[in-house]
DNA sequence: GATGAATGAGCGTTCATTCAT
DNA sequence: TATGAATGAACGCTCATTCAT
């Protein structure tokens, strides 16, 4: 799974500070994703970026959690780009869900490393004090609960708990990042109709 | 937090095997739930459990997964003694998929360290060379999958892949400890309601 | 100054945890008094000890303040057990403190590591907050202090402010220990004497 | 306990030498006085002194043992710039002594960073083999020593080791400085008088 | 005169595990 | 069944210093 030998700047050799941080991160977000957060140390970091001491991490960032709120930046940052043109570029709420719901599993099966890392630092990166480092998925969270919310005010959802449906639907596209982890070779794009399918289902309907 | 000194024998006492594992399984759940599975450690699991030394837990465990693979079980053991009498009370396919769903967040309201446990290590644990310790929800999820199968054949589900939405059920279900978790006043009544009209509509309706 | 390869335990093999501290304990006098605080570490306290590992230390030591509480116990321990008798084998207010002025020479002379450890760390050690370890001298100033009002209310010492002397006397005596550690053939029974004639002009005399 | 942002040129901009190098011992004396010596580094005295990387430290000093040597000279010449005009405003060794004496304590109530410094350096710093960085007072004591011992060529004090003296005397004003530390209200003026009180008696009187 | 980048060595501490009883 | 003692490896982090501009 590994990409390559990381490329960016030959180890050992001064580059700015800014490139030396995205190719720490990039080496991070690979070995999180291959290894897990537990199993993830500075030093396989260090190994996977090609530099030859941890100490060069502690030097561009204050510590570890600092090095991690910069991964999840990074992948956010990433997911937020790709997602968000092919979101504008639909019309009507639920086409926009369609539309987010397939963004987002394509994403994934561009990168699949960001999300494992993403959703591992979530799950599992805490302060000394034992609070969770980022909530997991809260921006995304947020703008999802507005979109249902609006969505119920203009008549085109039905009477639900928007914060519920959000949940659920972030949990699951999370899952199948998880599905894919197990299955390289999963037809995305058909799971992404799958799911489609589930949410209009489950956002409109009368029934109850 | 903390429940009790956490029931069990006496530490430095003579107890039976089995006695000595429950023990330990308990104070393991416990440091999982309240720590995240990154942070727990055989030495907080033992003051946890009120004994003195790791040396307890290695001599009645063969390793850190071999514990960890005794927790899950617990937990699932534990899971499937309070939902299996709360399904097979109802009749019907929709009945039984509404009850799976009350139940599982009964589950939580009452056990909510098993539950945090068992996503914990199913996200996290693995072997040293880095291949996943448990198949996430591997058992839950074929009965699930089977379960939709069988409601298709009767004519009860629509035509839908029932891998996805076993696996998308799974992630909401689990997505609703998160929330409990980060707000532990939530209505996980109604959250239950709101979960079974979504799945209710994404297994039923017609429209595609 | 190394005394000798640090007699104690042959290392590696598993003896009492008592007396594993106290060689530790020896080991770390040692240290301090030829390094100084500042350049002293577990690796040089476990070389010194000729055990193989800093992980010893750790093991019987909650962390690197309880190892320098324990040094500190240690030499007041023996520093006590050294004074104690010999001031009470005088009779009289200024017959004590010369006996006690002399005894703490005798003290710095057979023990000088100890005196070295014991004012390095209260000089040095600090609490991660910043915060001293010890107060340096704490209990003798008291007990000092004690003594001169004491023998005020007898009228055998004249009018002075008791905590300014016993402070003036305990610094004049440590920095002995610094003149003993910079001439180590100084004759300390001489300074003794010395020492015994300022301190008694001090305390006696009228004149104010 | 901060003074100012450490008033000298802004960092960043170039300045002349010397001034950047009285910044950077300004930094280094209240760093020292905060933290103690064993807990000063580099990057301490650079925050402290608004710089941002400690290779201007590097820079202006040859090492640490030189910067060390540099707070020592500092905090020397500027305690014998308060000292030298007040005792050269008396006549008579017994009073020399008593300004000696008071111009200390004042000189410590309104520099006491310098003294705190000084007095950690003198007793903790060391060369990398060992050995002691400065003699503990060294110009001090020879000057008092001197003092002492033309009294006694003159009559005026009395037969006694003007060395010991000369280190009793030298400890006892160290030592409230230490008092001071720990009690930032109490009255210096008051402590002078007594302190002044001891060594009179001690160095006159008969008795012996 | 100044600086950002980089470094190897060392820090105290914690890890799961094994030894010997 | 239990346990105190011991362990090597790795952890994140800080140290004073040097390189190359």
């Amino acid at each position: 799974m590994r990409v390559t030998e990381n490329a960016g700047p030959p180890a050992g050799r001064s580059v700015t500070a800014t490139a030396r941080r995205a190719q720490i991160v990039g080496a991070a977000i690979e070995a999180i994703a291959e290894l897990g957060y537990a199993q993830t140390s500075f030093a396989k970091i260090a190994a996977r970026a090609g530099i030859s001491s941890t100490r060069l991490i502690s030097y561009h960032f204050a510590g570890k959690d600092d090095l991690m709120r910069a991964v999840v930046d990074e992948a956010t940052t990433a997911a937020v780009a790709f997602i968000r043109p092919r979101i504008a570029a639909v019309a009507g709420r639920a086409a926009v869900l369609a539309a987010y719901i397939e963004a987002n599993l394509e994403f994934m099966s561009t990168h699949p490393a960001h999300i494992r890392a993403l959703v591992d630092i979530a799950v599992n990166a805490r302060t000394p004090d034992g609070a969770p480092l980022t909530v997991q998925d809260g921006p995304a969270l947020e703008l999802l609960e507005r979109h249902f919310r609006d969505g119920q005010a203009e008549g085109v959802f039905r009477d639900f708990d928007p914060r519920v449906m959000a949940v659920s639907l972030r949990a699951s596209i999370d899952a199948a990042a998880g599905v894919l982890a197990r299955e390289p070779g999963a037809d995305l794009t058909a799971y992404g109709t799958e799911l489609v399918g589930i949410f209009e289902r489950a956002t409109q309907g009368e029934m109850s």
